[in-house]
RNA sequence: GCCGGAGUGGCGGAAUGGUAUACGCGCGCGACUCAAAAUCGCGUCUCGCAAGGGAUGGGAGUUCGAGUCUCCCCUCCGGCACCA
């Protein structure tokens, strides 16, 4: 009998569906287990192979956890919004809309080749009027309770095309940087009133909390990154004849007597103040103006050649010695870092340093140092009765002694949430005739994305043009009201869809409270480690602006973090369209099977490392399941061998460890070892050939379910196996026995062997005893199942 | 520059501090065949006739024993990048 995979695949994802095999059932008594992929933006490429390597592990997982007994919730979606369809429409005018529901088609039906058991009624879809709902009510939730507030921001803007540029926009495809990807011409910054959400206010428990989640060490360490916390004191400086301030944050308040001059930001609000003070004005200005015009690309790419202008007529007094130094401002300094103005250290800090050298500006040094820059801790000189004082003390005594305070700053910025764009949620938000915002009121929500747009680059917002929308604000709210133009970053759409997977249908609420109770939080979350930074973030931040209103009783959505590595093509460079290297899982589910697909991606390596695709190894899983196919011929009643039971109780309890872990890799190895056992006896016990193909069905569950109507009872899917440990041959065990380190002989002892018996066996070793003769015997372990270890000394007559 | 991760056969990789190279690919030889494919069996780190020796990026250390732990260095991959 042939091993037909085409039909035995689809004979059992018919079977699947008709019987609802993975329904979660919200009122089951069963402990639950939320198990969830990260939705993918339903491309026009379609699955790669990338996507079937993270679905395959979460499905092993959900089929291996139901059969162990748990009422798994394992949902898919789509993150359907977002700028290539909308891109697509520019350039060919069919709409987003139909670009989006052709691709979610065609990766549903890709998805479903692949035998992945998601309960397919669940599926949710960002884009769609019933999902984006709730996505708005997400936005008015925030800005009722004060977590989302409009404020001016800049913009990428390319003057030619008139448009608004997301950031990945100004690479052009030759990889030029600062330039719009479409017409080439020099990207601008422009000021506009945009949205933001006040992601700042949960800096501190964003970082705290990461302590609670079992997580990728290194995903957690871009997380505490990301944000940037860092601990310093906030110490102000006086303007002489003035009564303006400077207020400044340091991390190092021990130098603050080798502070000589100060640095503003650009755009610091106290350079306007002072402009009736400054001598130089023209050229301040000018400067002011060129960093306001500069993108963060093009800081990068002029490196770190310190620029910068004094502000003549401008001195601030060092509140420790009461020196008076000059201002300067310089773009090295940010303003939306810490207070946007320093106080300036040269000899302790590298960029003052850098600047101080190219104006010619004194430094003096603070810290005992053998060098001109010095930027560790140490001892404090030059600093009058705090000389001598180690940095550690000094920061908090310095901080004390100027009337500072000691305090956290954090690099992490609220979360801009406008965008200039058309394929995304509207932001339900009206203007009054005096332009003041007004929230949408819930019950016009969905606030509906209007059709009636050209899919053009303009100079505004797309939805700026609908005559729909206009109409429908003028109606609902009055005469002269206009409505937000601009849509919501997708990154919104997929920081709450976890919620709904829950209660996908809800009309009252973005989802129960007895749905948050059943299955949040998710137990297993599975996605690339690239790009998620800020995925995670946002997740977390609306999870804790849901708890802090008692909304949710958790403050973290994802217990388990685990990442999928990328899959390389087979040279080992990144699969690409332009390098024509992609492999398309249809073409491999076509000849090979889905079967054999999803076992070849997990037997590839570890699921976290990056692979490289190979076709010849391929045929190694192929060649293992035609192995197990054929072995049904051979099963009959016979008894179970000793050692075959015993191979097969290890073989369970290795499956049953390696599954938990996600080491699929070592657990269809075990199964390999199995089958190759079973393969070399005449007749094949039945018993023992349904627990095999119960432990292979969580990894290829078509030709399990196939093979187990021959062979078991119920369902594969049930039941999993309990290894028995007593039943595991303990008869004998080969120990090694080294010589100083060196494997001289293997010996053969029951793990209960005593030591003494056991020590004067391996003496007797043939390739052991020589090595014993000559010396003397210094040292003796023996660890019981494992190894006899011997230590001689050669005595002196070997020596000579 | 800073922060992560990783270097093991020809290749993908395995190994709670305890016989390194499991499992798979590839390759070689053999069986079956008129022949080939498929399948099955045997072999496959390296030097050596052997006894033995040498190998987990390089170098030191801890230990009876190190791929695994510690320190220094090299290479590759990923992220961040003037954050005071």
């Amino acid at each position: 009998m042939k091993y037909d995979h085409t039909q035995i695949e689809k004979k059992w994802q018919k079977h699947w569906a008709e019987q609802k095999a993975f329904r979660a059932d919200n009122a089951s008594p069963k402990e639950k287990m939320y198990i969830l992929d990260m939705f993918p933006y339903p491309s026009g490429a379609g699955l790669h192979v990338g996507h079937v390597e993270g679905y395959t592990a979460t499905d092993v997982y959900s089929r291996f956890k139901r059969a162990q007994g748990y009422n798994v919730l394992h949902p898919m979606g789509w993150d359907s919004f977002g700028l290539p369809a909308e891109n697509y429409a520019i350039k060919t005018g069919v709409p987003p809309q139909k670009t989006t529901d052709d691709a979610i088609a065609t990766f549903r039906t890709q998805i479903q080749s692949l035998g992945l058991s998601y309960d397919w009624e669940r599926e949710i879809g960002a884009h769609t009027p019933e999902y984006y709902a709730w996505t708005q009510w997400f936005f008015l939730f925030l800005y009722k309770n004060g977590l989302a507030e409009k404020r001016l921001a800049k913009v990428n803007w390319c003057p030619n095309d008139q448009t608004v540029l997301a950031n990945e926009q100004t690479v052009s495809e030759s990889g030029e940087k600062g330039v719009c990807v479409r017409c080439g011409a020099k990207v601008v910054q422009k000021d506009l009133e945009q949205w933001f959400f006040k992601i700042t206010d949960f800096a501190d428990a964003l970082v705290d909390d990461l302590d609670q989640v079992d997580w990728p060490e290194s995903t957690k360490i871009n997380q505490r990154n990301w944000i940037g916390r860092s601990e310093g004191a906030e110490i102000v400086f006086i303007v002489v004849g003035s009564s303006e301030k400077i207020k400044i944050f340091t991390t190092r308040p021990d130098t603050l007597f080798g502070a000589t001059y100060m640095v503003l930001a650009p755009e610091h609000a106290l350079v306007q103040t002072l402009q009736n003070q400054i001598q130089n004005w023209d050229e301040v200005a000018a400067y002011v103006a060129a960093a306001a015009n500069k993108t963060d690309l093009d800081r990068q790419t002029e490196g770190k050649e310190k620029t910068g202008v004094e502000l003549k007529g401008i001195k601030a007094i060092n509140p420790a010695n009461k020196e008076e130094i000059p201002v300067f401002i310089a773009d090295y300094v940010l303003g939306g870092y810490g207070t946007g103005a320093i106080m300036a250290v040269p000899a302790h800090d590298e960029r003052d340093f850098a600047f101080a050298q190219k104006f010619n500006i004194s430094t003096k040094a603070v810290i005992a140092s053998d060098t001109d820059l010095y930027t560790g801790l140490g001892t404090l000189q030059n600093s009058a009765q705090f000389d001598g004082l180690h940095s550690d003390e000094a920061k908090k005594q310095i901080t004390e002694f100027v009337g500072g305070k000691l305090t956290k700053t954090y690099k992490l910025r609220d979360w801009l949430v406008s965008r200039q764009r058309y394929w995304g949620a509207p932001i339900p938000v009206v203007y009054d005739p005096q332009g003041a915002a007004h929230p949408v009121p819930e019950e016009h929500l969905p606030w509906l994305l209007p059709t009636d747009v050209e899919f053009r680059p303009t100079g505004t917002s797309p939805l700026g043009q609908s005559k729909e929308l206009l109409e429908r604000t003028e109606r609902i709210f009055g005469k002269g009201w206009k409505p937000e133009i601009d849509t919501m970053d997708t990154f919104v759409c997929s920081s709450w869809y976890y919620f709904r997977f829950g209660d996908p249908r809800n009309t009252k609420a973005f989802a129960s409270q007895e749905s948050i109770a059943k299955w949040q939080p998710v137990d297993l979350y599975m996605g690339g480690a690239e790009h998620t930074v800020l995925h995670l973030m946002y997740a977390r931040f609306i999870t804790k602006a849901l708890e802090r209103h008692g909304l949710v009783p958790f403050s973290e959505p994802f217990k388990k973090l685990r990442h999928q590595g990328t899959i390389l093509a087979e040279d080992g460079s990144k699969m690409s369209k332009s390098k024509g290297n992609v492999i398309n899982p249809d073409e491999v589910v076509a000849m090979f099977g889905a079967d054999t697909l999803r076992l070849y991606e997990m037997f590839m390596g570890p699921l976290e490392a990056n692979k490289p695709w190979s076709t010849n190894n391929i045929v190694g899983v192929r060649r293992f399941l035609e192995r197990v196919w054929f072995l049904q011929t051979k099963v009959s009643d016979v008894k179970t061998e000793p050692q075959t039971e015993s191979l097969l109780q290890q073989t369970i309890q290795k499956v049953t460890e390696d599954l938990e872990a996600l080491k699929m890799n070592t657990a269809i190895s075990a199964l390999m070892i199995l089958s190759n056992h079973l393969s070399e006896l005449a007749q094949v016990p039945k018993s023992t050939y349904a627990t095999l193909v119960q432990l292979l069905a969580p990894l290829a569950p078509h030709i399990a379910e196939e093979l187990w109507e021959h062979v078991g009872t119920g369902s594969p899917r049930e039941n999993w196996p309990v290894f028995d440990p007593s039943k595991i041959v303990v008869g004998h065990v080969s120990i090694a026995v080294q010589v100083n380190g060196k494997v001289r002989g293997v010996l053969d002892l029951a793990p209960d062997t005593p030591q003494n018996d056991a020590l004067a066996a391996a003496r007797e070793v043939p390739g052991v005893a020589k090595w014993l003769e000559g010396g003397r015997e210094v040292k003796a372990v023996y660890v019981p199942g494992k190894i006899i270890s011997f230590s001689v000394e050669p005595n002196g007559s070997q020596n000579a």
